[in-house]
RNA sequence: GGAGAGGUGGCGGAGUGGUCGAUCGCGUUAGUCUCGAAAACUAAUUUACCCGAAAGGGUAACGAGGGUUCGAAUCCCUCCCUCUCCGCCA
C-alpha cells in the first residue's frame, strides 16, 4: 500500500526520550539519515542523479558545505576542551592561592570559548541534520527509472482472471448482500471510512490472520502482536512524518501524549530493536507482526470511497527482518516469494509491479507490489495493491541506531543492519480480492479452500430474512 | 493511580568530587597446552565524532536534559524508564 511516507523537513530541535545518536557536544539527533555527509561528498554526482529521478531536490552542495563547518567547529571546540582538561589536572598539584586563581581565569575563559563554539556547532548539526533528512534512499540499479506510476514495470503475473458468465458485483455489493460488514454503523459510530466486521467477513479477517501467520512460522519468521501505537520518534526513524501539519499527516497522533496509532506493524517491528547491537550470528532476524494498522488517508478525499478499499482501520499481518547488507537483497525476493505463495495459495490472480524511482518513496531501495485483480473496481475490473515489499537498506536502520557486530572485524565502527518490510495480508484489499473473485451467478461466494479450516464452511450465503 | 527501590560496558556487578572509560566476575575472540575437546594459563575485548596515508593523537558518552564546580558516574534540579508492593481493572 501507499504508506504515504514522504520527506519532508523535520523540526530541528526536540526533546528525546532516550538513545539515539549522540554527537560530541552530548546532544542527540533524534533520527539521523540514510546518507551521512561523506557519503554524500564522496558520491556527489550520483546522490544528485539519484533525487532527481526520486522526484527529490534536497540541496546537496548546501549539505556538503555545512558538514565542512561541522568538521572546522568540532576541530576547534575539542582542541579547547583538550586545554581546558590540562588546566583542570594542574589544579590538585597548585599550591599556593594565587596559582589557583589564576588557573579558574584562565579555566573561565576557555569555557567561554567552548560555550560559544558549542552553540555554533549545535546550530549547524541541526541544519545539517535537517537538510540530510530531506535525502531519499539511493536505488537499486535495476528499479525502473521514471517520475510517476505509468513508469511502474509488471515484472511477473500469476493466476487466471475469472471469466465470469454475468456482471460481476464489487466487493461493496457483496459485503451487503451477504451481511459481511456494516459501513453506516462504522460510519455512525467512528467516522466515514470505519466499518464493523459480521458474520463471516469476521471468520475471514480471523482465517487470513491465521493462513497468513501459519505461512510465515513455516518460512521461519517469529509470531509477534505488536502495540498498535509507537512514540513519534520511531514513526520518524521508519520514514513517518507525524510532524506534519494535520491537512498533510498520514498518521493519527494521541493528543498530550507523544504517540501515534500505527499505520503498520512495520513502526513497531522495526522499532522493536533500535539503538540495539545484534552479533552478525544472530542476523538475520525475520518477524511476522500482526497489529491494527490506522491511517489518516489525509490527501485522499474521494478516491476509492466506496466499500472497504481505503479504510482509516484495517488489521494487517507483516514481514519485517533484520539482516546484513550481503542478506538483503536474497531475503527481499524470499518475501516477495513468500506474498506470492500466501496469494497463489488464496487462488487470487495478480501480478507484481517493480516500483519506479519516482514512485518509491523516501526509505525504499526497491519496492516491489502486488496487485490483485479486483473483478468488481472500476467499470470492468481493475487491479488494486495488496501488498508491498520494501528493501529499505540501512535507511531506517541508521535513523534508529540498529547496528551490527561483523564476524570479522573491519575496523572504521560498527555498520548498520538492512531492514526489509513486506505485506503478508492485509485483511481488507484481501478479503476484497477473495468477495471479487469467488463470486457465483447466485449471489453466492465460495471460500478459499485454504481459509475452509478456519471458517467452517465452503460457501458464503445470504442470510435468511 | 499510591508507596518504595533502582537505571553503570554483551551480561552480572563495584565505584559518593580529580590518578575512572571506569575494579572484578561471566561471556566472547586469539594464543599456549592437547590426537582433538574440556580444564588451566596468557592476551585482547564499549561506542560515536574530529585530526592523520598509517602508526597514533584528541573530544564526548556511566538512562535523558539542565545546573553547581578549576574538575562530575559521583552533588543539585527536571524528565523518562524498569522492578517490588498496594489500589483498580480485561
Amino acid at each position: 500500500m501507499n504508506d504515504g511516507r514522504f520527506l519532508s523537513r523535520l523540526p530541528g530541535a526536540h526533546k528525546t526520550a532516550s538513545g539515539g545518536q549522540r554527537s560530541a557536544l552530548g546532544f542527540h539527533f533524534r533520527t539521523i539519515p540514510m546518507l551521512d555527509a561523506g557519503f554524500i561528498r564522496d558520491n556527489l554526482s550520483a546522490v544528485k542523479a539519484n533525487c532527481a529521478n526520486r522526484n527529490a531536490t534536497p540541496d546537496l552542495d548546501r549539505i556538503v558545505a555545512l558538514d565542512d563547518e561541522r568538521k572546522r567547529l568540532q576541530r576547534v571546540a575539542d582542541e579547547t576542551k583538550a586545554k581546558q582538561n590540562e588546566i583542570s589536572k594542574k589544579f590538585p598539584s597548585a599550591k599556593t592561592p594565587e596559582e589557583k586563581a589564576s588557573l579558574k581565569e584562565e579555566s573561565g575563559k576557555l569555557k567561554e570559548a567552548v560555550a560559544s563554539t558549542d552553540a555554533l556547532l549545535k546550530q549547524v548539526q541541526l541544519d545539517l541534520h535537517a537538510a540530510l533528512m530531506t535525502v531519499p534512499n539511493m536505488t537499486h540499479p535495476d528499479a525502473p527509472v521514471g517520475r510517476d506510476p505509468s513508469s511502474n514495470k509488471v515484472v511477473a503475473e500469476f493466476g487466471t482472471k475469472p471469466n465470469f458468465d454475468f456482471k460481476a458485483k464489487d466487493h461493496y455489493d457483496l459485503i451487503h448482500e451477504l451481511d459481511l460488514a456494516d459501513l453506516e454503523a462504522g460510519a455512525k459510530v467512528a467516522g466515514q471510512r470505519f466499518y464493523y466486521l459480521k458474520n463471516e467477513g469476521v471468520l475471514l479477517e480471523l482465517a487470513l490472520v491465521q493462513y497468513a501467520m501459519q505461512t510465515l512460522i513455516r518460512h521461519g519468521f517469529t509470531p509477534i502482536i505488536t502495540p498498535d501505537v509507537a512514540r513519534v520518534e520511531v514513526l520518524e526513524g521508519i520514514g513517518f512524518m507525524p510532524r506534519d501539519n494535520a491537512e498533510t499527516r498520514q498518521v493519527y497522533t494521541i493528543a498530550d501524549t507523544d504517540l501515534c496509532l500505527i499505520a503498520t506493524a512495520e513502526i513497531t517491528l522495526g522499532g522493536m530493536h533500535r539503538d540495539q547491537v545484534f552479533d552478525e550470528a544472530d542476523l538475520p532476524k525475520k518477524y511476522v507482526g500482526l497489529s491494527h494498522c490506522f491511517r489518516t488517508e489525509a490527501g485522499a478525499a474521494g478516491r476509492d470511497t466506496r466499500g472497504l478499499y481505503r479504510v482509516h482501520q484495517f488489521t494487517k499481518v507483516e514481514m519485517f527482518t533484520f539482516c546484513t547488507p550481503e542478506q538483503g537483497e536474497a531475503i527481499h525476493e524470499q518475501i516477495r516469494a513468500i506474498e506470492e505463495e500466501i496469494f497463489n495459495g488464496l487462488g487470487i490472480p495478480f501480478h507484481v509491479i517493480d516500483t519506479c524511482t519516482g514512485d518509491l518513496g523516501g526509505p525504499a531501495y526497491r519496492k516491489y507490489d502486488l496487485e490483485a485483480w479486483m473483478p468488481g473496481r472500476g467499470t470492468a475490473g481493475d487491479y488494486g495493491e495488496i501488498t508491498s515489499t520494501s528493501n529499505c537498506t540501512d535507511f531506517q536502520a541508521r535513523r534508529l541506531g540498529i547496528r551490527y557486530r561483523p564476524k570479522e572485524k573491519k575496523g572504521g565502527g560498527l555498520p548498520f543492519v538492512h531492514t526489509l518490510n513486506g505485506t503478508a495480508v492485509a485483511c481488507t484489499r484481501a478479503m476484497i480480492a477473495i468477495l471479487e473473485n469467488y463470486q457465483q451467478a447466485d449471489g453466492t461466494v465460495r471460500v478459499p479452500e485454504v481459509l475452509q479450516p478456519w471458517i467452517g464452511k465452503d460457501v458464503i450465503r445470504a442470510k435468511k430474512g
